[in-house]
DNA sequence: GTCTATAGCCTGATAGAC
DNA sequence: GTCTATCAGGCTATAGAC
């Protein structure tokens, strides 16, 4: 279990980019991968170097090799998602058109979510158990990327172009019922009786989710080319 | 690890009904809160029963006379949880208002998971790794839940009293926006700057999704009295 | 970079006195 | 019902040959 901030202040040993090479990127790679897999499915503790290996088709000794601690390799999965989500974010901007924004920002998380579950997944674990090693993350990031997109959200309102609501809460509503579709597809995919999510069924998802946020706060979705 | 099917069918040692005592009881309510605490904070491996015990102030050894094994002491936890989950559901009419009925459900749903943001996230995280244990409910009761909600709501849209959508989607959209004002509060409060929810926060929760929601779908929501 | 062997620790679970 | 002592197994992590 990872509980003091020590572990956190360790060198993360996938960063040490001074050593590179194709058989190290490469394995750096499905240890990566592999890991995300196993974290996902057994939780931190639940997940053994031992398991991890097998998948990535390598030595135990060899993951040590590459992440000295079970806890760095952890960090390293964390920060690959992270890297993944800042990748998505885009600005927004007063002169821009509020249906449109919103609209292309709940259909963007759907996908990324639908295209990246196991991300989505571990980072929503690490939230629900309180997140220990990404409240710098929601500090430093998460919070002034509310706070920026709040503040355009907010002179939208004071144009009348939609309805009086706080800002904050409608981010939240869009990531959680996006979200929801990969963290819970479990539940989702059961009730459904489906198997996996397929194409149509993520346009209708879309669909229905722009559709009503976006009506839901008085904005019209935008016509569909 | 639960990993085979087996451990479910084993006995749950929390049932054994038939051997009742206060003592009994008050050692069963101690230990099972106290493993509600550990299993949501550490997951169900960083979860040690010797945790627990220490939580519950009794030995350790004490904890197995209760629960034979760990994964048993775990299946009580969550039955516990459906047990709470169970009795809010209520039953809706086709006769019933519309906006009455989902702003009614909305503000339960809402009250349900900031009252008990330790069983919704357990029950998250179940879910979230596969739902390994929860498989049976949710084909045995949560997906005929939906299809008796859907049926009602798919009679008020013939009648046109609310906007064509998927029904099941609208049940969706209304667990994930409540749900994760207590599965992620960490990020919430975080953003927000807040130490814990206040009942005027929790108002003004309600309000935003049960106004959003509601309009989204093309209802008028309730006037508060 | 890779692999085998093993140290050292923690954990779930049980036995048995009280 | 409670507690101490202990066992057996699994885990992270390292040493050291190749």
């Amino acid at each position: 279990m990872i509980e003091s901030s020590e572990e956190l202040l360790e060198e993360n040993d996938s960063k040490r980019k001074y050593k590179r090479g194709k058989i190290r990127d490469k394995n750096l790679e499905i240890i990566l991968d592999a890991a995300r897999d196993e974290f996902v499915l057994k939780g931190y503790n639940g997940a053994s170097i031992q398991a991890i290996a097998d998948k990535a088709g390598i030595a135990k000794a060899n993951v040590h090799y590459y992440f000295k601690r079970k806890s760095n390799l952890y960090v390293a999965v964390l920060d690959e998602i992270i890297q993944l989500w800042n990748d998505y974010f885009d600005d927004i901007h007063v002169e821009d058109d509020p249906a449109e924004v919103l609209d292309h920002f709940i259909r963007q998380k759907v996908e990324l979510a639908i295209s990246h579950p196991k991300s989505s997944k571990l980072f929503a674990m690490e939230i629900i158990q309180g997140a220990p090693l990404l409240k710098d993350y929601m500090r430093n990031k998460m919070r002034p990327f509310v706070r920026k997109k709040s503040e355009v959200i907010e002179q939208w309102i004071h144009q009348g172009k939609m309805r009086e609501i706080d800002p904050a809460q409608l981010i939240f509503l869009i990531w959680s019922s996006t979200q929801h579709y990969a963290d819970f597809d479990a539940q989702v995919l059961t009730i459904m009786n489906r198997a996996e999510y397929e194409p149509e069924m993520i346009e209708q998802i879309s669909d229905f989710l722009s559709g009503t946020i976006l009506r839901g706060v008085g904005l019209e979705p935008p016509v569909k080319v």
